[in-house]
DNA sequence: CTGTATCCTTAGGGATACTG
DNA sequence: CAGTATCCCTAAGGATACAG
């Protein structure tokens, strides 16, 4: 696995170095806005990542702590990823550069309405969206609280 | 300069494009928390960035209408940088950032304090920055009303 | 299907020298 | 000081094959 390195002590550095990557965030959003939580759904999500670089970033977020790994429970040969709740805590990240590419991205996929809402409703849209992924537990494998 | 490319019109793969790398990230923190904008502010704040990273990095903020560039009013051989309205509205992106390093780094160098007046008062940090940023426009060369 | 392992190419980026 | 230009090397990552 690519190492974690910490050049400085600053936030944003930290940040870049736990989720900072293009790959990462789209895994991600892939979690926190598709469902998407099997290997195989990463895969075939549209960007085309390869699978070793898809295996090390999964390894990264849950060494990272952010993503939490473990069998499914209706077919335990395969695995199941989860936002461990330090994961769902970048949700707001997440909505703050939905919000930015929908203002300036003239190409963007985002729907105007969604755009206008997160500006005017924003509090309810975060606490909504956070609500679903906190209740989706079923595959919150290892919770942070120990 | 390394081009934009773009994958899909996903509005994290957007932001990811425009500012998501690890160095422009640096360069925006220096730019918005530590008042830096010259060349040689952003080469000797810390992290140690090449100069040729440096160059492609400013010119893409550029291109990308992140930051504007223009000639230092005191001493015009000398160019300065500033962050555009574009540049100014990620600021939620990074208190967020800063907000969940906060969190969740052990050896953080954001202040107890911060941490804790951004998740108590976030409006009003937010609305004291920017505040800040915009009336500091005296280098807001190429300001995005037209 | 869920990964590992390997190959191989390219591009990101550090070091350094050079220019206006 | 504010960049530009080159060199060179490492590592990111695409393609593909293979394994449990």
């Amino acid at each position: 696995m690519r190492p974690f390195k910490r050049k400085s002590d600053c936030p944003i550095h930290f940040a870049i170095e736990r989720f900072g990557d293009a790959w990462t965030l789209l895994i991600i959003r892939d979690l926190m806005f598709f469902g998407r939580s099997t290997y195989g759904e990463f895969l075939y999500a549209g960007e085309g990542i390869a699978t070793n670089i898809l295996a090390d970033r999964l390894e990264r977020l849950e060494v990272g702590g952010i993503v939490s790994k473990g069998p499914d429970p209706e077919r335990p040969s395969r695995s199941r990823y989860a936002l461990t709740q330090q994961g769902i805590d970048l949700l707001p990240i997440m909505l703050d550069m939905i919000a930015w590419s929908g203002e300036y991205d003239p190409g963007t996929a985002v729907p105007p309405q969604f755009v206008e809402r997160l500006k005017t409703d924003r509090v309810a849209v975060e606490a909504e969206i956070r609500e679903r992924l906190v209740s989706s537990g079923q595959f919150l494998i290892a919770p942070d609280a120990p």
